[in-house]
DNA sequence: TTAGGGTTAG
């Protein structure tokens, strides 16, 4: 690069290094910056700061701060909330007591007070706050940061004290965002719905909803069971928002259609998401079509998440991924296609099977009759097998008349993990989890009977993904 | 530079 075109040298590595994503990358870009001799440059560093620090790479980030020439304000505040992000509040506390008083923004106060919420001192947090409000640079983001810290320590009873002392003047939609997400958190999905209702109601002048705010409501009604109420919502909120919905939004509306059985709508939203599908939404897809008993389209999607990933910014699936996958065969009783994906997880993936893979293929082979190999599958699994996985052999091995010596096999090895845990409580959580399970079990056998079969659509891959 | 959201086996 030429010294005549710095400038824009320096404004694409600036876009750069606010853009990247890796771990790499960033260690590339901050080598490439350092070698056009741009390491003095604050704003350059600054934004390095940033990326090491939301990484909690304290090292790097401290070294960056403490090379600066100058600091300016941004470069302070970016420091902070590294120190925040790592959960050093004594640490910020002591920066934020030597920076120059014209450097002190109000950020740096609501990222002081950040930094208490999340290394959970909220006394502390609370004292910052009031001191904000005191020295006049408080703002919506001081109260909505306090607020959020109160609902993220499960403290609903304080947060909602807040909400209320802030009047709708003050209050906008990232308050009731976070009040939503605090119900949410604390398995209260009808208090998120009624703080919606609040905001449509009460605000419905003033303020108006995001796509946050869709997002949250319709997990919330995914988890309470209200898919009429969640789907007016995204009915009556399509337009509002425009045809740009984010990618977390379809998420949600995904996950809520798959789980009502409204595999077309899924689908749809799929198809007509913006950009490319994320890691997220893949695995949402996955998931969904397994539960609704369609493991071949699963296992078509996952192919396609392969292939398309090849070509875009690369997804890769995840443990996640072979979970829903793994599950979505054995629903099926794909055991051919199960045992295949299970054998290229790690080579072709690089994703190791883990416990719960295990569970996966344990349940897979015991459905499809095969206890003897799901025996052998646990006795040399290169993991420790966990309760579930036991306990899931053990399940069917009851259940399978000739699992007598698998049975006893399994309850042997329960005995064992549970003594070498130390614990009877493993022990006890496990015969209560049993339990849940012949529950289970007795309700599906009840909705066979009943003749609920889903109804049938394909997963089309032709759908175009990418716009 | 400061506040809010999504997927996971029986």
């Amino acid at each position: 690069m030429q010294p005549r075109t710095l400038p824009r040298g320096r404004a694409a590595v600036l876009r750069a290094v606010t853009g990247c994503r890796g771990r790499r990358e960033e260690q590339a870009l901050h080598c490439l910056v350092c070698k056009l001799g741009l390491a003095s440059d604050v704003v350059l560093a600054t934004a390095l700061l940033v990326r090491y620090g939301k990484r909690g790479l304290l090292g790097p980030a401290q070294r960056l701060f403490d090379d600066m020439r100058r600091r300016d304000a941004v470069a302070f505040n970016a420091m902070l909330a590294a120190l925040g992000a790592s959960g050093r509040a004594a640490d910020a506390r002591r920066l934020f007591d030597r920076m120059p008083e014209r450097d002190r923004t109000p950020a740096s106060w609501n990222t002081l007070l950040t930094c208490y919420c999340r290394a959970g001192d909220l006394a502390s947090a609370r004292t910052v706050f009031e001191a904000s409000l005191r020295a006049a640079t408080s703002s919506v983001v001081s109260w909505n940061a306090m607020v959020d810290g109160y609902c993220k320590a499960g403290r609903m009873d304080a947060a909602r004290e807040l909400f209320d002392r802030m009047g709708s003047s003050l209050r906008d939609v990232i308050t009731y965002n976070t009040m939503m997400a605090g119900y949410l958190r604390r398995g209260d999905p009808a208090a998120a719905i009624a703080m919606f209702r609040r905001l449509a109601r009460e605000e419905e002048q003033t303020l108006r909803p995001t796509a946050v705010t869709i997002a949250t409501v319709v997990t919330a009604c995914t988890q309470v069971g209200d898919f009429a109420f969640g789907r007016a919502v995204h009915l009556s909120t399509r337009q509002l928002l425009g045809t740009s919905t984010d990618a977390v939004l379809s998420n949600a509306l995904m996950d809520m259609y798959f789980k009502c059985g409204s595999v077309d709508r899924a689908l749809e939203v799929f198809s007509t998401m913006p950009g490319a599908p994320n890691l997220f939404c893949w695995n949402t897809v996955i998931a969904g079509l397994g539960r609704n008993g369609r493991g071949e389209d699963a296992v078509r999607a996952f192919r396609d998440m392969v292939q398309t990933s090849k070509k875009i910014n690369a997804v890769k699936p995840d443990s996640v991924t072979f979970v829903a996958l793994l599950s979505a065969c054995s629903h099926s009783g794909l055991v051919r296609e199960g045992r295949e994906l299970f054998a290229e997880m790690l080579p072709a993936h690089g994703v190791a099977p883990g416990a719960e893979h295990y569970g996966c293929m344990v349940d897979l082979l015991c459905r499809a009759g095969l206890l003897g190999e799901a025996v052998q599958l646990v006795r040399t699994m290169p993991v420790r097998p966990n309760a579930k996985v036991l306990g899931c052999l053990l399940l069917h091995a009851r259940s399978s008349g000739d699992g007598v010596t698998a049975s006893e096999w399994a309850a042997r090895r329960i005995v064992e993990l549970d003594v070498r845990d130390g614990a009877a409580y493993g022990l006890s959580n496990l015969y209560a989890s049993l339990q849940r399970w012949d529950h289970v079990e007795r309700h599906r056998s009840a909705a066979v009977a009943s003749g609920k079969e889903p109804g049938r659509t394909s997963y089309d891959p032709q759908i175009p993904h990418v716009r």
